[in-house]
DNA sequence: GAACATACGGACCCGCGGTCCGTTTTTCAA
DNA sequence: TTGAAAAACGGACCGCGGGTCCGTATGTTC
């Protein structure tokens, strides 16, 4: 037996938190000042409720997150070129990034509160894991790229929400111009041709 | 008369603070469970002159920050080859990186304690701006490159405390070996595709 | 519709950063 | 040397936010 099925306010409380979170997230400045109390407030539910539905802010946060990126998740696992599989790598790489990107561009306090959200660092996080391994997979056939481990998290690193908010919030550099900034920086990675030290692949 | 001097008493509690300080995030497991009190305590001091000395967390974490840094950010204004000026660019964004790196291996507690202490970005402290500029800076002397603001902020991220933290404190990386694998990278940077390389380091 | 399971919600608790203010120490001029 | 103004001390105190508890309400089952 999976799991019995929940009371139908439950799901509809969840549904309503959920809904209300994204909402303050968008409209807030910071996300710190997105206060659980606020959350359970503004989607009419108690704050047991709340935190019975999601454990913690973390959990809520998780849970947000994660119903974004879906979408993008899949595209990565099984969907068409350039971001599903049966891309080249390098092009791949690429587009991995810049959907990487535009997620963070589009959805900036959310992944900001996530990442920043106190509790260890992001790099323990689940999706955090899932991405890394995924780009270190096509990296690694990447013809002569070596310590594609480091590499992953090195790229991952250059979309970091708070660099994204940072560039897009602060500098004010327009969508596009992020975008080309990071695939050129990506193509610049993966195009070294002499480097080569101890690789003895390929 | 700039600033008139400080009691004794005062800059001997100063003293004692970030001596405690220093001690407390060098021993305990993660930043956050240092308490401000507990500094206070260890140092032998009542908050309130923990908080007149340092204005707030920030401030205090701030302080012991450039304490530490201060002697590589010299070497790296004036000091001699390689960190210096008068290193042939690509080397001497390596030698940064490098420099960078080791830092923050010797002080990962207090940089993680630093980047992620809540308030803001790390991106708006005033050291990062520091490094920022320097490296674009010295980016901008590398022939065919492009995007140097971008390329600075994408390669400090590869150094970012939590980054560092997670490689070496989880994924148990060798410091050796986390150093070349940056090293590495940077290299692929800077050595990119058509322009051939020009690269004889080492 | 009774009896059981499950969810509700807001009063409550706790720890932490930060402040306040009566007390103590230092300084300095007379 | 002294005494009073200036500066610093320190810990009780405050507000806020995350997280818990438990008496009450609502849904579920037979």
């Amino acid at each position: 037996m999976p799991e019995r099925k929940s009371r139908k306010d439950a799901v509809r409380n969840r549904e309503a938190v959920l809904a209300a979170a994204d909402a303050l997230f968008a409209r807030r400045e910071s996300p710190e000042d997105v206060t659980m109390a606020d959350v359970a407030a503004a989607a009419g539910v108690g704050k047991g409720t709340l935190f019975r539905a999601f454990g913690d802010r973390a959990g809520l946060l998780r849970a947000l997150y994660e119903a974004r990126l879906e979408p993008i998740r899949e595209a990565a696992e099984a969907g068409p070129p350039p971001l599903g599989p049966g891309t080249p790598p390098q092009r791949r790489v690429s587009a991995l990034l810049d959907a990487i990107l535009c997620f963070k561009l589009d959805n900036r306090r959310l992944a900001l509160a996530l990442e920043e959200s106190g509790n260890g660092s992001p790099y323990q996080a689940e999706h955090y894991e899932w991405w890394h391994s995924l780009l270190r997979a096509v990296l690694e056939q990447v013809p002569g790229l070596t310590d594609s481990g480091f590499t992953a998290h090195a790229l991952l690193a250059a979309t970091r929400a708070d660099l994204v908010e940072h560039l897009a919030g602060h500098e004010r550099v327009p969508r596009e111009t992020a975008r080309a900034q990071l695939a050129n920086f990506a193509t610049r990675v993966l195009t070294s041709g002499p480097a080569r030290e101890l690789s003895a692949d390929d």
